[in-house]
DNA sequence: AAAAAAGCTATAGTGACTACAGGTTCAAGC
DNA sequence: GCTTGAACCTGTAGTCACTATAGCTTTTTT
């Protein structure tokens, strides 16, 4: 029982293509595996802890930028806490804006549902919505 | 006192850049304005409004797509609400997913104060995140 | 041993812009 | 009225983060 998987087993336990998986060989986000004999990747446990980071970093919106930057830092050990409070910061403000936008569609929604005239009038409601909080 | 304006007052107005909307009118989501003697394009009110609105839309995350469905839809009697209902779900999902992965970090960073071994592994807490609630 | 599934490389396409090259037109100062 | 320079024009190429395709080779299953 070898430790070694193919890139479709590692594909389906990060839960993402293997074309994916082979673009983030190439732009260096993930390590170059070992090979077959007849050439196919070969990978283990690091590789598959690697790119469940890099997925779940993906999902929560950071940039591939954002995440070699991270893992860059976690290998140099020590000063995982403040990488950690700097995701932290990151996350909260991602949270933050997020919010808003949700309460601005569910102001939307509702003035949709009250549409007095029967007319729901989107465009004029999103296009001159100045105060609207955010960073933009 | 003509109410006419170029192409860079109306990219002022809206807050995008004079390529964004050459492109928005290249793909069809902005008509095609009057043009001057010497061929330039010159805008006015309505156009203004439509990429105000487009504008606003891109920044609560709906797709261009999205939009010109939007458009579409609000010309004609409609219920451009349950494309805003949509859209909703979705940043619920994100906001529930990063709420978790912020408690996450809490516990993290909090575990790191406490520096047991003094290593904070932050690729293994972030990457067998398994209970994450969302959309994948 | 043959067939099917999964893998390989390399290239092109996607969405939503953004930047650049190389030319034309417009508004303001003299 | 003329000259400068900012703003405009078209067209193409580049960006990010993938995704899809073509045309092979390797591995697995029957």
């Amino acid at each position: 029982m070898s430790t070694l998987f193919s890139i479709g087993t590692l594909s389906k336990a990060a839960g993402c293509k293997v074309e994916t998986i082979r673009y983030y060989e190439k732009i260096g986000l993930m390590p170059e595996p070992a090979r077959s004999e007849g050439g196919q990747r070969r990978y283990h446990r690091k590789h598959r802890e690697r790119l469940q980071f890099i997925r779940h970093s993906r999902e929560l919106g950071f940039t591939l930028d954002d995440i070699r930057e991270l893992l860059a830092m976690s290998e140099q050990h020590g000063h995982a806490d403040s990488i950690a409070r700097r995701h932290r910061a990151a996350v909260q403000n991602r949270i933050r804006s997020l919010t808003a936008l949700r309460d601005e569609l569910d102001r939307m929604i509702e003035e949709c549902e009250q549409g007095h005239t029967g007319e729901c009038r989107v465009i004029e409601v999103l296009s001159d919505h100045q105060e609207c909080s955010g960073d933009h």
